[in-house]
DNA sequence: CGTGCTATTGAGAAAAATCAAACGTGGTGG
DNA sequence: CCACCACGTTTGATTTTTCTCAATAGCACG
């Protein structure tokens, strides 16, 4: 246990550079290895739920996160999609604002919130760096809400479709196919939608060979330029 | 001039305590007094819009200001309101992402954004305190992606009605009536409805007696309780 | 006292939700 | 190894909600 937890820089670190710990020199590393402990999980372990006391910060190596809160009535809205080199879990709140649950297997590091907030203090670069990190997350929730509010059901999929390649380009490389883990329904509850009319809005770019589903799960765009102009909403259908 | 910038501790902190500067102690404060600039504009004033080079941050004293972005087909979101306390205009990008407009006459501290960024650099807290507002308008915005992405016309009307009332709460006592400046066309920007539907919600909460409009712009919230089941969804009509 | 916004109200159209049925697929146990 | 089961997906028919278009009314400002 010991040699895994000093060897891993943690916190985000985990062979990324996209992490909180991004800016830190070695002995800062070191430091913050001895704070925060690596773990890997299998898909569908349940991060947190809402509501449960908010006293670990999460910070993902590999995998995908899906963040969600439970309306009164059982509608589910998906706040968000976390990848590798997000951190999840750190709010002012002394509670989760929403649950937080693995599309896949996942490796990340694991941290007290307290611990986190003294290593903060010490380390403003790394402050800074959670700064930019939060402000960068407000500006894609804000894109999200113009997405979801004033646009189509099809360009709402399309955007969604392109958001998930861009998430993964901004992490190195585009898989070809994409992995798509999610489910219609996880989609639909990010955009707004019904399962049905995601489900729709698929088989649509499909029968137009917009896009491919080469396996289940894996996804190819290829027709990139069509599928903007429809999230932009420069075209209805053709 | 010089004796208005000189007195006047700015950055949010014009009599009020919400803002950025709150953890600052007094020689703190006359530094950053020396390095912005006291402005008061009336309604409607513009102050930047999307695409411009962000060059500065904006600190409201007092008064409301509309966040928005116009998409290609002409529709527009509002992405938040604004108000005393909050800082406007800084972020990681280059440009700002969205519109920025007065909804009232309003009074706000103006600062060089590279400026800004030094004065984080010296004072650690006021960074400290700009991601807690930064984490405070994350929670609030994915509040806003649930009410947009998953309520009904009538939930979503009620559900700002509430948000607006606990926006004034937060920063002092609650006036009343509640001076409600934005047109029925940028609550249905906010919300993701037309001008008509927020109109026809509102008209019927007037019949319901669960609202009052003493004057125009002018709100009472005669039925709080009415209004917050029928913005978590627990009652269709009645 | 117009004139230009903003707001209200109505009628009809459109988009997406809901309800319902059938299909595929991966995993489990006989 | 195969049959079956649970779950996710697709597709269709119908209903509901909200949008769109249109006409009218109220208000502030010049």
């Amino acid at each position: 246990m010991r040699d895994a937890m000093m060897t891993d820089p943690c916190i985000g670190c985990g062979g990324r550079l996209a992490g909180l710990c991004q800016p830190l020199d070695t002995s800062a590393l070191d430091e913050i290895s001895s704070e925060s402990e690596r773990v890997t999980q299998s898909a569908r372990t349940v991060l947190f739920r809402e509501g449960d006391p908010a006293v670990r910060a999460f910070s993902i190596g590999a995998g995908i996160v899906k963040l969600s809160r439970l309306l009164s009535d059982g509608k589910q809205q998906v706040v968000g999609f976390r990848f590798a080199g997000d951190i999840v879990g750190y709010g002012t709140g002394k509670t989760y604002p929403y649950d937080a649950e693995l599309l896949t297997g996942a490796s990340f590091c694991r941290i007290e919130r307290s611990r986190l907030d003294t290593l903060l203090r010490r380390h403003p670069v790394m402050e800074r760096r959670l700064l930019d990190m939060c402000l960068q997350e407000l500006a894609a929730t804000q894109d999200q809400l113009v997405t979801v509010g004033r646009r189509s059901a099809e360009a709402r999929v399309a955007s969604f479709l392109l958001g998930l390649e861009e998430a993964y380009r901004r992490r190195g490389a585009v898989p070809d196919p994409l992995p798509m883990p999610m489910t219609r329904s996880d989609i639909g509850d990010f955009l707004g939608l019904t399962l049905e009319t995601v489900s729709r809005s698929l088989s649509h770019f499909k029968k137009q060979k917009w896009i491919e589903e080469p396996a289940h799960q894996k996804l190819r765009l290829s027709d990139r330029a069509m599928l903007t102009e429809l999230a932009e909403g420069m075209v209805q259908d053709l």
